[in-house]
This record gives structure tokens, sequence and C-alpha cells, in this order.
DNA sequence: CCAAAAACAGGTCAATCGTCCTGTTAATAA
DNA sequence: TTATTAACAGGACGATTGACCTGTTTTTGG
């Protein structure tokens, strides 16, 4: 009988595979633990990567960072809020659902990790530059979304006299506070209330 | 001649004072750089005191960053908003305020720092639970106070079938919100077009 | 099949971190 | 004055950080 001849694969490369997987660990340390107080060996422990690998697919710790925001802080903001506001029958009752579904997510985990884009914003816009205008964008493209909803329910006839950049801008901002408040409090409660303010309209029952 | 014979002080112990530039140093290096990227070096260099110092008056960094928020940022929110909505004529009146008076300052300054009680509340609510609690207070505060002066209007006739609570958590949700995007913008422009779309209710003109 | 490049392993490295220690000086109480 | 304590100086310490480097293996283009 021969000597065993396989060539016995001792490592399968999957660049791609293993860009997702630290991209995956780093995303999710990024937003529970903060951006600076999250280490590359953390990274490389949760992820079971090595150093060498780490660093062939994000150079500097930056530049993970940089591909976090814009992968996957984006995509969340997208996921959570672009796509649902287009589906939704009108502006308003997408961001009602959106508030809605948000909170129920919440109370079912228990726990509140917080905004995304919030999150990493107030930890790095004004720690780079580069990090700032990449965030900036995320928020103004969310801005968008909503206004051009808003406008399309105003081609339709309906929300006459709202100017759909402000609507825009208070629903992101109360959204934004609230989940901040949900996430210091650890209870989605803050989420419903500005959720009911916001469609009530100045607080009026 | 005799020898000079005065004490020759080289130091002057001022406990207070020196405690008290520990925290002005810390208080604005944790706001525009924040807490894990700040190191007790960067304070004792940027403040001009010795390790033995620091260390006198404040054991560890969490207990700096604890006397931070308990001392600074609370006294912060407290100047800002909860003396500010006393005095005014009314809830609604002294919001408007607020929002007007934090956006000529951004616009004077033509810096944005953020909300202090927002960029710590942000990256240090999910990283320790004393933090956490603390922070969480000053918001219940601050959310508190609009309530009751919003309550002060409704005894005096006004603003019925308002619901005070419901109107504190959207306005603190929605300047911090505001500030938020305005920190990440480096622009006070979406807190005026928040402070009008919230006095407008709903975005309306 | 073979060369070249990409993908990964595993470790080194100087720099920096927060903590804590031992002295020395200033304030205070007796 | 004297004794005691608080206030500060200055540095040591191990642990950790992000960057990077040299090999080895896998994949790919010709």
């Amino acid at each position: 009988m021969a000597e065993t001849r396989e060539p016995v694969r001792k490592r399968t490369n999957d660049p791609e595979g293993m860009r997702q997987r630290i991209l995956d660990v780093a995303e999710l340390a990024f937003q529970e633990r903060g951006y600076h107080a999250t280490s590359l060996g953390d990274l490389m422990q949760a992820a079971g990567v090595t150093g060498g690998a780490l660093h062939h697919h994000f150079a500097t710790k930056k530049a993970l960072g940089m591909a976090v925001i814009a992968e996957r802080v984006a995509a969340s903001v997208e996921e959570t809020w672009l796509r649902r506001i287009e589906e939704a029958p009108s502006a308003r009752a997408g961001v009602a659902q959106v508030f809605a579904a948000v909170a129920d997510e919440l109370e079912r985990q228990g726990f509140v990790r917080g905004c995304p884009l919030n999150n990493l914003a107030h930890e790095l816009s004004l720690a780079d530059d580069d990090f700032r205008m990449v965030l900036a964008g995320i928020f103004e493209a969310w801005r968008a979304a909503i206004a051009d909803r808003m406008r399309l329910d105003q081609e339709a006839g309906t929300e006459e006299g709202v100017d759909p950049d402000r609507f825009a801008a208070l629903t992101v901002a109360t959204y934004s506070g609230a989940m901040s408040m949900a996430k210091t409090e650890q209870d989605a409660a803050m989420l419903k209330v500005c959720a009911e303010a916001l469609a009530a309209g100045q607080g009026k029952r």
C-alpha cells in the first residue's frame, strides 16, 4: 500500500468568507463595547482568525472601522428604515411601523444595543474626519428616504402643508434621541412614548 | 548679611483647586475625544499635574469618569436646560428658547461638540452599569423638569390635552437626536430645523 | 505543469496604557 | 514646637495595544 497521497489540506482559502466573519465580530463588538474599547486581539479571538489574516484584509484598525460603517452600519439603516419606508403605504405609517417593530424587537431581546449609526457617530465623528463624513452621509440618506416618501404622499394629495425635509429631520432626531434614552435606561419604553408623541404632534393626546 | 530665611515655598497645596483643574481638562477631553480615547497621561499633561496628584484625587480612571458625569455633565444639563425651563414663561417657550440659544452658541463657536450627556451615554452606558445608571438618572431629571414645567402651564389653564411626560420625552429625544446630527455634520442647521418641526407639530408649517 | 500572486499563520516590536508605590513637602491640630 | 496627616512629586510596573514582518500554504494565470 502506497503512503497516503492526499494533498492534506491544512487550510481552505475563503477570502470573502473570512472578510465577512471579521466584519461580523467587529460590527458586534464596536456596537456593544465601542470602537476604542475593542482591541484587535479581542476581534481575533472572537472571530478565530490570526493576526496575519486580519491584517491581510484590513491593514489598520481604522480601515476596519470604515468598512464596518460603510458596509454594515449603512446596511443596517437601509434594512431597518429605507426599505420599510419605501414599502409603507405612507411616510407617516412607515415611520410608525418602524418605531413599533424596533420596540418589539428590543423587548423580545431584553437588551437595547442602541442605534448602530448613532453609536458610532457619537464616538467617532469628532475623532476622525473620514469617519465623520461617511457617517454624515448615512444620516443624510436616511432623512432623504423619509422626505422622498413624504413627497410621494403629497403628490397623491395627502399631507398638504407639511415640509418633507422638516418632517424627515424631526423623525430621525426623535428616533435617534429615543433610542439613546432606551439604551441608557435599557428599556424600550421611551421608544414607544416618543412614537406616540411624534404621531400625535407636540405631545398632545 | 544672613542667608535668606524665607521658607522657599516649592508647592502650594490647593486640593480643591487641583481637583477642579483635573475635572476641567477631563470634562473637555472626554467630550471631544471620548473616555476610552483619552489617556490619563493626556490629562496629566493638559492639566499640568503629576501622576501622584491625579491618583490622590481620583484613584482610578473610572472614579474620574464618574466624577465628571456626576459633577460636570449633570451641571451642564442643569445649566442649559433645567434652569432655563424653570424661568421660562411657559414650557413650550422655554424649549424653543433653549434650542435657539444652543444653536446660536454653536454657530458662534463654529464647532459642534455635541450634547455632553448623550456623548458619554453612548460610549459608556453599555460598558459599565455604574456609568449607565448615573447617566439614566440625568436623563430622567431632564425629562422631569420639562414635564413639571408643562404641568404648571396646565394648572394655569393652557396646554389642555397635552401629556406632560410625553411632551418631555419628545422634547429630550428631539434635542438629543438633532444634536447628534449637528455633531456628525458639524453644522447647527439640524438643531434649528428640528426646533421648528417640534414647535409646528409633525413637521407641518 | 509551473511560476506568480494571493491568502493566511504566527510571532515580534516599540509604544502606550492604568495602577500603584515610595518619597518629600505642606498644612493642621495639639 | 512637634506630631500627624493630607497633598503632591516622580517614577516603576506588568499588561496590553496596533502595526508589521517573515514564512508557509493555497490558488490562479499562462
